[in-house]
DNA sequence: CTTGACAAACTAACGGCGTTAGTTTATAAT
DNA sequence: ATTATAAACTAACGCCGTTAGTTTGTCAAG
């Protein structure tokens, strides 16, 4: 077998590509190697261990996130900016479910650089919220509720658990939603309290 | 070695108490048989898979789910329903975090047996907003907003995704579930109109 | 042009996992 | 006392991640 240089990078992408088509629980290293045409120990010359690939699949997950995010801000304020902000995050988890599950793996526990990648998300979050009058603590406050009301969302309906009742998933969303920013604009008004 | 005469439940009850005690990701069939005094294969005898086993537990977490639930919305009404409500399910989620883990990575789809134990989470939910004049098909949608809070709030926080700001997650969560009652107070006075 | 270093690839193996097939054997019912 | 049932066993298969030690292609310095 003629040898083909892989380097670290050639093995993340083939990684990500692999766990966005079969899905990120049937992924493993050997038939990463596989599709690679290459052994499997061949792979520890550029990657230290299974989570290390992980966690470094991870950090594409979020800067792809982070960039749909901030592409559904730009330019737009207070509600309209929220709710295109909700969309955009709706749509990839929709969308990429399999690279939106690597984000929710990660483990963020002990693991610095992780951990700052967590501001990645955070940060359009804030912007998006900035057109409101609201307090530093209250928009940290805030950030939690929109990000576990989105994740909750996302990970229940990708779990089959909204399938009691038949109506309709975009409705519900969209109460979700409204409830966010009703939320919103009861805490502005008690800022100005 | 003499012969024990295990049943069925004997292992559910084995794996929950490992579970809850070593962690769901840690769990192995062969870990369990070892507890038991027992090969691996012996297992066989009581369960069909390692799935099975999963969906077993999985039943026993969504029941004492639905008992916090029971008991926490007693003799309650509307806001304080819902705010009890939302207190148990957060401490379900803090106190037995394997156990809820396990609900969570249940296959809702395809498996008709565990979709109606579904049923067992979401009837709490509807008693508690009982209290509010809403219809029926709004209560359908406002039980998926409060489960996905509830759920966002939790498992972001048990990954450790609420550390990147020093202000108190306990006063995060009081204010998703504000935001909560928000929306309801808002559905109620459209449900009127 | 040769040599030497580096790193990309290899083979072989370990211990873990879930699972299957086939076998023994204790117990409980006839 | 005999027999049927099912609880246990052994042995093996094919996965998995990972490690140690070895070959070998490539590329740069002498």
């Amino acid at each position: 077998m003629a040898r083909q240089g892989l380097t670290r990078a050639d093995i993340v992408s083939a990684a990500i590509e692999m766990i966005e088509s079969e899905g990120l629980h049937s992924f493993s290293l050997r038939e990463l190697a596989s599709r690679l045409h290459i052994k499997a120990a061949s792979l520890y010359n550029h990657i230290k261990s299974s989570d290390e690939l992980h966690t470094e699949v991870g950090y594409y997950a979020i800067s792809e996130l982070k960039r749909a995010q901030l592409e559904a801000i730009a330019g737009k304020e207070r509600a309209e900016a929220v709710e295109s902000l909700a969309d955009a995050y709706y749509r990839f988890g929709k969308e990429r479910p399999e690279i939106y599950k690597v984000i929710l793996s990660l483990p963020m526990v002990k693991n610095d650089a992780i951990h700052s990648a967590g501001f990645d998300i955070v940060e359009p979050i804030m912007t998006a919220m900035a057109g409101y009058h609201l307090t530093r603590e209250q928009m940290m406050h805030l950030q939690r509720v929109f990000r576990s009301i989105m994740h909750g969302f996302i990970s229940q309906e990708e779990a089959g658990c909204f399938r009691q009742f038949p109506v309709d998933v975009g409705d519900s969303y969209r109460m979700a939603v409204r409830g966010f920013i009703l939320l919103l604009e009861n805490s502005e008004k008690e800022a100005r309290a």
